[in-house]
RNA sequence: CGCGGAGUAGAGCAGAUGGUAGCUCGUCAGGCUCAUAACCUGAAGGUCACGAGGUUCGAGUCCCGUCUCCGCAA
């Protein structure tokens, strides 16, 4: 069976990884260099990186819907694989393959549709998740199911925690789907549109710590973008772990300032800040970040 | 050549106007304590990123070059 690949991040690595093991990928593509690193050097997404050693060819395109038809259609697959690729596909990319295209999502469908589901499902303070293999279609993550796979969200998890599981189990579960789906055992099923959410965009205000919210959201929203920073001498501050304390005071008081953490009131208790970073220096631990940093009992 | 910060003891930081280096934590030894991550005393530990570079009587501190790390932007 010919398999042509989509995607662009590292979410989607393993999967191509799984396909390439069982199938052989015969194309890949992903979406135009563009990630610079400070030198102005250009650094290769993961997934084209992987696609080069595995010497499987890449393609890449502005727009797949303009260059990539032709192309496609010469690659002539059975069935194409979308993760995390980048771009809207129209109808007529749709209807190349023989099979159709397969996309794997990030979350359990119908909820969470959209460009950052593992993260605001995080932020949300969802207590599961999953991933969702289901047929591309011309919606926002609107084609029929053909199988998920649930994952609970342990409170110790963050971003980065579920995204390795996410990834790996979205891989797991496209390898045990194809064949059943490619058979025709599995027949799709529609979306329950009254049950479905579209998660946005994250930007980078939603990293700001809003010191007037609850304890637990402020530690879900870090939990779920990885990070969170808050201002202090009109410096940002990053912050990368938190706990929730049980101090009391005006929002955005600092607390304490201990080997524990940089505690900070907030509307109904206070975040403890176990792990945080200066601009320009490194991120650290507490213990150490007090050390060079003295925060006094001010308000931000 | 996108903007900017930084490389000083194991770790995190200080070191105006140049005169061979300090602090906090940690480590080790001893003490106190029922005990301790607490406290007391003492000790070890640095060619101050690199360049047998430049200026100088003398540079961590000024100038030049290189490498590495990081924040922002992308």
């Amino acid at each position: 069976m010919k398999v042509v690949f989509l995607g662009t991040p590292d979410f989607a690595v393993p999967s191509l990884d799984a396909l390439h093991e069982k199938y052989g990928v015969s194309a890949v593509i992903c979406q135009p260099d563009k990630a610079k690193n400070r030198k102005g050097e250009i650094i290769f997404g993961a997934v084209k990186q992987r696609a080069i050693d595995l010497g499987i060819p890449v393609y890449q395109f502005n727009k797949i819907r303009e260059e990539g038809v032709q192309i496609l259609k010469e690659l002539a697959p059975d069935i194409m694989i979308t993760c995390a690729y980048g771009q809207i596909l129209s109808q007529e990319i749709l209807d190349i393959p023989k099979y159709g295209i397969l996309n794997v999502h990030g979350s359990l469908l119908p909820k969470y549709r959209g460009s950052a589901p593992i993260q605001w499902s995080i932020i949300d303070g969802e207590e599961k998740t999953g991933v969702t293999i289901m047929k591309t279609a011309i919606g926002m993550d609107t084609g029929d199911m053909v199988s998920a796979c649930e994952v609970k969200i342990e409170d110790d998890m963050y971003l980065e925690d579920l995204y390795n599981v996410l990834k790996t189990k979205g891989a797991q579960l496209l390898i045990d789907t194809i064949d059943e789906y490619v058979s025709g055992k599995i027949v799709p099923v529609p979306q329950n549109e009254d049950e479905a959410s579209k998660c946005r965009m994250i930007t980078k205000e939603d990293a700001k710590i809003d010191f007037c919210a609850c304890a637990k959201d402020i530690r879900n929203k870090i939990r779920g973008l990885g990070y969170g920073y808050f201002l202090y001498n009109n410096e940002p501050v990053k912050v990368y772990k938190a706990e929730i304390g049980s101090g009391k005071g005006v929002s955005g008081k600092i607390l304490s300032h201990s080997k524990e953490g940089v505690e900070i009131a907030c509307k109904d208790a206070s975040v403890l800040f176990t792990e945080l970073q200066m601009p320009g220096k490194k991120r650290m631990g507490a213990k150490d970040f007090i050390n060079g940093v003295k925060m006094s009992g001010e308000v931000l």
